[in-house]
DNA sequence: AGCACGCCGACT
DNA sequence: GTCGGCGTGCTC
């Protein structure tokens, strides 16, 4: 008989907490299943089975279980290992695991009434609604004709892919803008379905998922499940009980957290975009990289992986080319069209002949006019949100900055206030310059916002849509922009990388990107690939159907081999570029790099820590330490941040860097200065 | 991460 | 006299 329970609890501390089962509760429990359990000071918490056995522990006062919530589990043994497999890996506890996996509701108290019936009814009644909305022609099988058909390009990359299933489970899909990708994707998923697995397609962002759904219920109509942030919480824990119960969704479309649904028989794994940062969590942790996880996933359920894009990261690639991954490429446009004329602007020239029209150049302008008047559609990439970066007195030079975080507050005129990109403060825009009392505070720079205000004095008659963070707080507001878009009831689209995405539009025939530089002088080693990546993307946003689309290339820099790369559409040089400068440095993917945030209240108190953190990594890693330095924004929050920097060989066991690493910390939060400070890892940085 | 306990400053 | 700031310690 089972009298104990080792419980995952939502807490950042390592490892399991034991309770006592009680054996009202002890013949009902299973792995899996959640109960309340009381932690901390008194408080009732929502923990979740991991193990139950007959150990008494030794050295603690145990406590007991108040209450069983499930009487079958609501979390699948597969899973649980996926959990403790993503603590490991990217060093975090298994409880932050289990707060991003599970919807709110999943992870909240029961009512009282409910608990009083010991969850019974619960579970027995959230199985027969799901099963009842499952209509009866979902449970059939496709008509053939449905399926769309392939061009004799697509038809030979879907043999390739098979071919290359049966040496690796991972498959790498480079597939040029508009070569049909999403097309293929579908006859996979059908074989998938047919053999009797589940799939999951992964997308990086959530204004992927409108256009695509659309596409996939045509063809797989109720079979399929849509999971993400933007859907109700209440929305988002059916779909999990759904997956649970006897008719499952046979196709999950969804964003990085989807990796945390239960399958029950997983058979396919898609990620498309896969080179996209988004699959990356940066805050909170587990800092994990839904590409990896779901590839780990796939992989543990002996299921297929299609990693799909049109500019593989430079990581995916290196795999596919080192032979751990396949790899097929897909170089012909659906219907022959044309790839992309990009024309570089050299607005530093410009500038100095004061051709520019603020952030517009001549020669993108009459393109603009030419295409609007033709009834083309245009869009417009800018990676700024907001009306300007910041607001500058012109009389002292004074910049109005943030109290919390280390950066100017950027200017939103609609709103009429000046807000912090990372954490949101805002405020009103002073009336006059404090430092001198000058009146005249201008914006500088441009934001989206800005741009398209810009577009509504110089084409007058042009509907102009904005897509950024700020017009797309709801899935409505999303889909909105998007249909109007698509439908041709707006004529450009303005936008920050949203815009870049793999959407699909007919009548664009011009794409201006603004500024190119800020992608490409990020102080990162990723900025070139990112930069790359980001214009290619773009770029292929033009002339999809019809014809021959136009791209205007503005920078300051317009002889960068990049530049010239981008243009010629060439991604093998730039990945073989950029190659030699990652091997000559050791930078992934020739090692793993893990990055040690430091973070404490007192400048002076996080400088110390990290020059004795550094110190006593250097004992254990010596030259594979780098720093500590300060991340271009050295604020956030009101905590001083500085980093240092792990460069790990690929032949170190990741786990003995993590004992370590943990061992580091610890050693440091004992110390009374630095109790108060946050360390953390992030494993695989983007 | 929460949360409580506990010890020093400006308020009704 | 107290409300409240955040340092400290703990969580089976």
């Amino acid at each position: 008989m089972n009298h104990y329970a080792d419980v995952v609890l939502p807490v950042p501390l390592p490892g399991l907490f034991t309770y006592a089962l009680p054996e009202s509760l002890a013949t009902q429990a299973q792995a899996g299943c959640r109960v309340s359990v009381p932690f901390g000071n008194k408080r009732t918490t929502v923990g979740l089975i991991a193990r139950l056995h007959d150990t008494a522990p030794k050295g603690v006062d145990l406590k007991t279980v108040i209450d069983l919530i499930d009487t079958s589990p609501v979390i699948l043994p597969q899973q649980m290992m996926l959990w403790q497999w993503i603590a490991d890996y990217y060093i975090c506890s298994i409880g932050e695991v289990f707060k991003a996996a599970l919807p709110a509701k999943l992870k909240a108290l029961p009512k009282a009434s409910r608990r009083s019936h010991s969850g019974k009814s619960a579970k027995g009644l959230s199985d027969a609604e799901a099963t009842a909305s499952v209509s009866p022609d979902t449970l059939q099988h496709l008509p053939a004709s449905s399926l769309p058909v392939l061009s004799p390009a697509q038809t030979d990359a879907i043999a390739a892919i098979r071919l290359a299933w049966q040496q690796h489970p991972v498959c790498l899909l480079q597939g040029v803008t508009s070569s049909g990708k999403t097309e293929l994707y579908i006859h996979l998923i059908d074989e998938a379905i047919r053999r009797g697995g589940q799939v999951l397609y992964l997308l990086p962002e959530i204004v992927l998922t409108s256009q695509l759904t659309d596409r996939l219920r045509a063809v797989f109509g109720e079979r399929l499940g849509v999971y993400h942030s933007k859907f109700s919480d209440k929305e988002r824990a059916e779909v999990w009980h759904r997956q649970l119960s006897a008719q499952p969704y046979d196709i999950i479309v969804g964003v990085r957290s989807s990796v945390f649904l239960p399958f029950q028989r997983l058979g396919l794994v898609i990620v498309d975009e896969e080179h996209e940062v988004n699959f990356k969590q940066q805050e909170p942790a587990p800092r994990y990289n839904a590409r990896n996880v779901a590839i780990m996933m796939a992989a543990r359920a002996g299921a297929l992986t299609l990693l799909g894009t049109a500019t593989p990261s430079f990581e995916s690639y290196y795999n596919a080319r080192l032979g751990k991954y396949g790899l097929v490429q897909l170089t012909e446009r659906y219907g022959q069209v044309q790839l992309p004329e990009i024309e570089v602007v050299d607005v530093s020239e410009l500038r100095r002949k004061r051709l520019m029209q603020g952030p517009f150049s001549p020669q993108l302008l009459d393109a603009m006019q030419a295409a609007l008047q033709a009834g083309e559609q245009v869009i417009l990439f800018q990676n700024r949100r907001g009306y300007a970066p910041q607001v500058q007195c012109h009389i002292c030079g004074w910049v109005p900055r943030c109290p919390h975080c280390d950066v100017p507050l950027t200017l939103h005129k609609r709103s009429g206030r000046i807000t912090c990109h990372y954490c949101g403060y805002t405020t009103e825009i002073p009336l006059q310059c404090p430092a001198c009392e000058n009146p005249d505070l201008r914006g500088h720079g441009f934001g989206t916002e800005r741009i398209e205000d810009d577009l509504a004095r110089l084409f007058p008659t042009a509907r102009v849509a904005r897509m950024d963070l700020d017009t797309t707080r709801t899935r409505t507001a999303y889909e909105q922009i998007i249909d109007d878009f698509s439908c041709h009831r707006t004529d450009i689209l303005v936008g920050t990388q949203m815009v870049t995405k793999g959407l699909d539009f007919e009548h664009v025939s011009v794409v201006g990107i603004l500024s190119a530089d800020t992608m490409l002088h990020q102080p990162d080693f990723r900025a070139y690939e990112r930069s790359f990546q980001m214009m290619s993307q773009v770029a292929g946003r033009a002339g999809r159907r019809q014809r021959q689309g136009r791209v205007f290339l503005q920078t300051m820099d317009a002889n960068l081999p990049l530049i010239h790369h981008v243009v010629a559409a060439d991604y093998e040089a730039a990945y073989r570029e950029q190659m030699l400068e990652r091997r000559e440095f050791s930078y992934p993917p020739f090692t793993r790099f893990i990055i040690v945030y430091l973070k404490h209240r007192t400048a002076s108190t996080v400088d110390a820590l990290a020059r004795e953190a550094t110190l006593l990594l250097r004992r254990h890693f010596g030259t594979r330490v780098l720093g500590p330095d300060e991340p271009p924004v050295a604020r956030i929050q009101s905590l001083y941040i500085r980093r240092i920097i792990l460069k790990l060989e690929h032949a170190i066991p990741l786990a003995q860097a993590r004992h370590l690493l943990l061992e580091t910390r610890t050693q440091l939060l004992s110390q009374r200065l630095y109790s108060a400070a946050h360390i953390y890892f992030d494993v695989d940085p983007l």
